[in-house]
DNA sequence: GCGTTACTAGCACGACTGTGCTAGATACTG
DNA sequence: CAGTATCTAGCACAGTCGTGCTAGTAACGC
């Protein structure tokens, strides 16, 4: 009848809104069910088991990031490149808060549970390069690999608190005071002025 | 016998070991009770229920750094007085990194928990404050306020962005390394002439 | 039509949960 | 000594949990 895989995100969504609503331990097989419409067996039919349930919804938050960066027009000029990739990273709008809300809950088990941390490692290690390689492309040409290692571990903390506190502070923290951090960092780290802005986000 | 207080904090211990050790969806009044070495019925002498108890082993987490904050010997220097302060807010030896993983999994349950996200965002308005304070006396004089907001959430975002780094992944998350990455920061705002960008925040 | 597969529904079991409760042990006051 | 407050121990209840399991329904090839 329907596109089993989409029946899966389907659930993979409910467990998303149980998360954010309630947290990941309330996040129990009946209590899916329940937010999805469905029957405990039904669900079980597309998740063997919780922890498959759990992971797949986990997963599919950095499929979702990654596909949205994969998407992404991105300018020439590597600071205006920088900018809009790394702003992709943050809970700037619903949707991307909802991932960020839910991918801290999943990180937050993963330093309990090994099959997490094993997706949260991967993930984070792409992270960690996307940060080196626009730290890399900002930094003055020349500088020493220390300093490109101090400056991708700096970048991607400071990304990663920004989006913890807005999680956290969601009054506190508008997309424009994200934006200026953001942004505020990136021309201290690049040798040259940012060229004129552009419009959005 | 034994002094309550003392024997409150012996069993808030034995919850920060359950929770960093299986999580804190782990940290079960029959589970803390047998971490603790005492039953069901006399960890619940101490507190009336769970709620209580996990209460308590956070607010031990803030007591704990607020009381290794308070009795720091600084020094006369802003700027050797920041990093020392500031410094000790990052988990750079085993006890605080007991601290920060525990502080970690209570923040993350806040997202959800009425009652610890009432402390969190207690202990939250502290930290900012307390990163506002340094980088006003570190930027130069005659910064404008818009400016200060901005280098005290980007200051404030890369200390808990370091801290839960280093939480995440301890090995690749060294003490010299976290030390680096902070001092780089300081060093950066203070050489800083800092024009007043646009930033609301 | 029949048969096979995909799907849905939900019961049942054993394990674990928080908390109300009673009862025994220990320590201190008089 | 007795009496009382403090402390410890653990049972009992009602609830939730994951998952194994059976049975019923819908969809499809033939």
């Amino acid at each position: 009848m329907v596109d089993p895989v989409e029946r899966r995100r389907h659930l993979a969504e409910a467990v998303w809104r149980v998360v954010r609503r309630e947290g990941l331990e309330r996040a129990s097989v009946r209590e899916v069910a329940r937010e999805a419409g469905v029957s405990m067996g039904s669900l079980r039919h597309y998740f063997d088991d919780q922890s498959e349930l759990l992971t797949f919804a986990m997963r599919m938050v950095i499929e979702r990031v990654e596909h949205r960066v994969a998407v992404l027009q991105v300018p020439d000029d590597p600071r205006l490149a920088a900018g809009r990739v790394l702003a992709e990273l943050l809970p700037l709008d619903p949707e991307r808060r909802a991932e960020n809300e839910v991918w801290l809950a999943f990180t937050a088990r993963a330093l309990v549970d090994p099959q997490l941390r094993a997706l949260r490692d991967e993930a984070y290690d792409l992270l960690r390069n996307a940060c080196r390689r626009w730290v890399r492309v900002l930094l003055p040409t020349g500088t020493t690999e220390p300093g490109v290692d101090l400056e991708t571990e700096r970048l991607f903390a400071l990304l990663d608190g920004l989006a913890v506190h807005a999680a956290m502070r969601p009054e506190q923290s508008s997309a424009e005071g994200l934006l200026a951090v953001l942004h505020h960092h990136l021309d201290q780290i690049t040798a040259s002025p940012r060229p004129a802005p552009e419009g959005l986000l």
